[in-house]
DNA sequence: TTGCAAAATGCAAGGGCTTACAATATATGT
DNA sequence: ACATATATTGTAAGCCCTTGCATTTTGCAA
């Protein structure tokens, strides 16, 4: 007898339990529509044999993967970690898996990411941020893969989206910057090709100077690509070019702390000679010396909700409603009064 | 006529293209197999349909998903992040995908989730650490998932693994703070409870100590759960509880960066008054103040090779030959000699 | 008891793809 | 032109589960 030992199929823990493989399925899958004597019987060859249900068969047969995808610009500097981790609970929760794919930061990585995602079967799918390519909008749409944006919020949309108004956050921000008596300030910039949220944190700025008397014209703006040292580079780049700037508002924490680095290399004091700012509130901002003064975003409280209402939307169709939530300030130590 | 759209399926393709459906799966799986007139033919299908295969029919036929699985402790502070976005990377260069979950450092949840990713059909899986109970081998064992282990090495183990001697690596921390003169040192650890490479530290340590003449047993060691705040609270209570010691080495740098602060807030100079040395070399290290002294751990070419290796075993069952990296002393501020 | 609705279970038809094997077309050598 | 080897393509049998519908059991009122 050559019993060669296979992973056991449904057919087997059918076998068994002496039941048919349909009640076996409804045991795992709808437990209350089982007598409980039938149940344990089950549950108890399921036991037995270790059974663990084959995952392709399941989700050709279901037509669902209970699998919802992720796509993140990048899973370094912990950004979008802290969010995504909650996310993931949150789905964990409701019985589905979460998927991750990053992007570099780069559209055509991300429509790439998309796809393969969508061809693994991913239910549902997070997105960062509202702005892609309509192509990519209307092949979700053709394959009715149901879309939720986050870390951004926009009301007018289409598409549902959970997350906090960055233009409004950052005008927050450069309200208290002006307030603080700055007027020469300098703008470093996250990538704005393709990405709705540092474009909208430059118009929060622009907002906030002119709703001051300022003129938005002469704010600096130097746009870089993300990272620790671009953030570095660019300051000293805008001292340069505009050394009587008292201010550097920086998209980004990750910028800000290459931007305060390069400062102290360059034996200008923060925030006595010029205050910096970022935004996240990632640990870095926290950490940095002197900490960082930054814009709260509630990773969190985003990956949460996101979870729940994918979920929802999943199991039972319920729509989702698209959900503001707010970001606030963290005054920490590099935001000072202008110099007079 | 009700032509209701549907995605494509191969017979729709095979239709289009005028072949059989088993010459597109060649067509898609094994291009070189098929006459280059047909190729082009049903690519041209493919194209015009925009077909795409069905994840969980595909699976099922083929027995295996191209999906490889990782399960880290934590997403946040980017400890493993960089090694997992290599990993990944790699993996895509191979046409896998990569499926992440984390465990919060907790053994129970890591066996749910290594049962979760199998039962989504993992071809292979990465985990952290050799250290976990008998049960979770067997399981992968039995299910034949071949796994490899990364961020230790062990040279001795049955089971594959790419990643540095965490023993050997904190022993030549240890010995370089030794050097410096230290001899009253303390140790905050990470949990040691089914974490082999903790345990290493440890031993790397004492290793170290015995090596100098020291004792081992005159090593002050606190042990503490993952987190800033966390090794901030143990500081306090180390310097508490041995005032006399100069020289505080962390299990990891976020234990460092949490005891740096809190120094600070204590008004403990240092390196002046005391040494502090982390363990990873994350972003967080480079950027606190003073920047910390730490070991770098090559994140990036651990994940690269892992995911190469995988990536080979899965496909065409090259075995994974057992690989150690070097890790190496990065000394930055927080490390200076003993007062004397 | 008997009858009937409701609950529990079983039957069997797919779902979309891969792949062993069979069949056919093409190339090669004489 | 013929036989034979080789390259290409087709046929059809699964892979393992879910679920609509049919059938059997059970519970309960009459």
């Amino acid at each position: 007898m050559t019993q060669i030992s296979q992973t056991p199929t449904l057919q087997d823990v059918a076998a068994a339990a002496g039941v048919s493989t349909a009640t076996v399925s409804r045991c795992l899958n709808f437990p209350d529509q089982v007598a409980e004597r039938t149940r344990t019987k089950v549950m108890h060859a399921v036991k037995a044999l270790s059974y663990s249900p084959n995952f392709g068969a399941r989700a050709m047969a279901a037509r669902r993967t209970n699998t919802i995808g992720a796509i993140i610009p990048t899973m370094e500097n912990a950004v979008f970690a802290r969010g995504l981790e909650a996310f993931q609970a949150e789905l964990l929760e409701h019985g589905f898996t979460m998927l991750v794919a990053s992007t570099s930061y780069r559209p055509d990585i991300e429509e790439q990411q998309i796809r393969a995602l969508v061809a693994r079967g991913a239910d549902a799918l997070l997105l960062i941020g509202h702005e892609r390519s309509p192509e990519v909008y209307q092949f979700l749409e053709a394959q009715r893969i149901p879309t939720l944006i986050t870390w951004a919020f926009d009301g007018q949309s289409i598409r549902p989206s959970i997350g906090f108004d960055n233009r409004k956050a950052m005008r927050l921000m450069a309200l208290k910057v002006i307030e603080l008596g700055h007027s020469n300030l300098a703008f470093i910039s996250a990538e704005t090709n393709q990405n709705d949220r540092a474009k909208a944190r430059h118009w929060g700025i622009e907002d906030a100077m002119a709703t001051s008397g300022l003129n938005p014209r002469d704010l600096h703006v130097l746009e870089t690509t993300y990272g620790i040292e671009q953030g570095a580079t660019a300051f000293e780049q805008v001292m340069k070019a505009a050394p009587q700037t008292t201010a550097v508002i920086c998209g980004n924490d990750v910028l800000g702390v290459g931007a305060l680095r390069r400062a102290r290399e360059m034996g200008v004091k923060v925030p006595q000679d010029v205050s910096i700012t970022g935004f996240d509130d990632i640990e870095l901002a926290e950490i940095a010396y002197p900490a960082l003064t930054t814009v709260h975003v509630p990773h969190r409280e985003m990956g949460r909700r996101a979870g729940e209402a994918l979920a929802k939307l999943v199991t039972d169709g319920t729509l989702i409603e698209a959900t503001e939530l707010e970001a606030h300030l963290v005054l920490r130590e590099t935001l000072a009064p202008a110099r007079s």
